[in-house]
DNA sequence: GCGCAGAACGAACGATCGTGCTTTTTTGTA
DNA sequence: TACAAAAAAGCACGATCGTTCGTTCTGCGC
């Protein structure tokens, strides 16, 4: 049964790309077909369905996701390094992974108001995600070394949205200056949020 | 030659909203069509292309975009009114407007990578915008309301963040705090704009 | 070597896609 | 009121969509 998983993650590699650049409902089962050299009907019956190669295709990069982001980063001691973590190893993700930027931003927006099971599972992956967020925030917190009225949830919708505008500068405006303006206001968040005591520091961040 | 234009302008209303929920191309003329009571011929003939059709969409929002947000914003005196004028505007367009949240939002993660005349309209739009974001920025500091340090260019990318973190929060996550959070995360950016002598008017903003 | 399960295939299905035609209906005006 | 122009409809096309079905190939335990 090696040879039947080989083949499927395979497949969910090259559509997770697709999904990217075409949305998953953009992604089409004929034209992965092709790109992998396979059948059709013999892709299909890894899955049963597209609903469920979409919800498979979520699923596996998520597992990705935590492996190439959330996990390194939980390894970063509390506080200001870790969220320095989570923040340029996400950079990373959306910067370097698939060619179309990342899935998740081009799902989110594609199923925003699209009810049913592919859209639940992105919402539960979300979630989890700001939840690492908050709780991160919190625990800097609790350890002193983040103002004591610092808002994790404010911090969590604050940063995604630095990623965000990130996405949107670098990839349909394509602004070279996206990722130096995105690392400057991590640091203006991040610098709100630190405790005097724990001063920035990397250089003074003046503007904005 | 009334009759073509009133008929046309209902299409692109209605079509505007459809691309909004399904997207540019998930937006099919066939059920647009059916929507509006047309034939699918009848409705095309009005088009000539598929193509023609999405970019018609996208200047007929950009139309009401235009009239809606920034026409009215830059009526206000320069400075920090015309700042929050732009922003609790186009926090209503995102949130009032179609069922389907800021087509442009939607069109932006759509066509980020998919070369052609569709997303060369589109940006050439979201620059227009940016633009006036940063020169509002600009007239502000040259008149001595925001500090000479600030970056116009990074406050319209940070600016861009805040509504593109309010768009996932509130309508992926239907997060009912997402528009308190968004008006906390501007204000922030805001008082960090101003010259300390035009402190901010509003309660101090001390999270994040 | 035999038999069996899983994997892949090829062909076909109904539906819908965007797009051409030609014809009919509606509209504005002389 | 008649008539040209514009608008809408009707019909058909090739392509592609997701999906189903029966068949063939492949690898592995007995």
């Amino acid at each position: 049964m090696s040879k039947g998983l080989d083949t499927r993650t395979s497949i969910l590699d090259r559509a997770a790309e697709l999904a990217s650049q075409l949305g998953l409902s953009g992604l089409t089962i004929g034209s992965l077909a092709d790109e992998l050299e396979l059948s059709k009907s013999g892709l299909f019956a890894h899955f049963g369905s597209k609903e469920t190669l979409q919800i498979q295709v979520l699923e596996h990069a998520a597992a990705e996701f935590a492996e190439q982001v959330v996990l390194p980063a939980l390894r970063e001691p509390r506080g200001a390094p870790r969220l320095r973590a989570i923040f340029e190893r996400w950079l990373d993700w959306a910067r370097g992974g698939p060619p179309g930027g990342c899935l998740f931003v081009a799902a989110a927006v594609e199923l925003d108001d699209r009810p049913g099971p592919v859209r639940d599972r992105l919402v539960a992956f979300q979630r989890q995600w700001l939840d690492v967020i908050r709780r991160t925030v919190q625990l800097g917190i609790e350890a002193g070394r983040f103002r004591s009225e610092a808002d994790p949830a404010q911090f969590a919708q604050d940063l995604y949205g630095v990623m965000l505008a990130y996405h949107h500068a670098a990839r349909l405006l394509r602004d070279p200056a996206a990722a130096k303006r995105a690392r400057r206001a991590f640091e203006a968040l991040l610098a709100a949020a630190v405790t005097p005591s724990h001063a920035p520091r990397r250089g003074r961040v003046t503007s904005t």
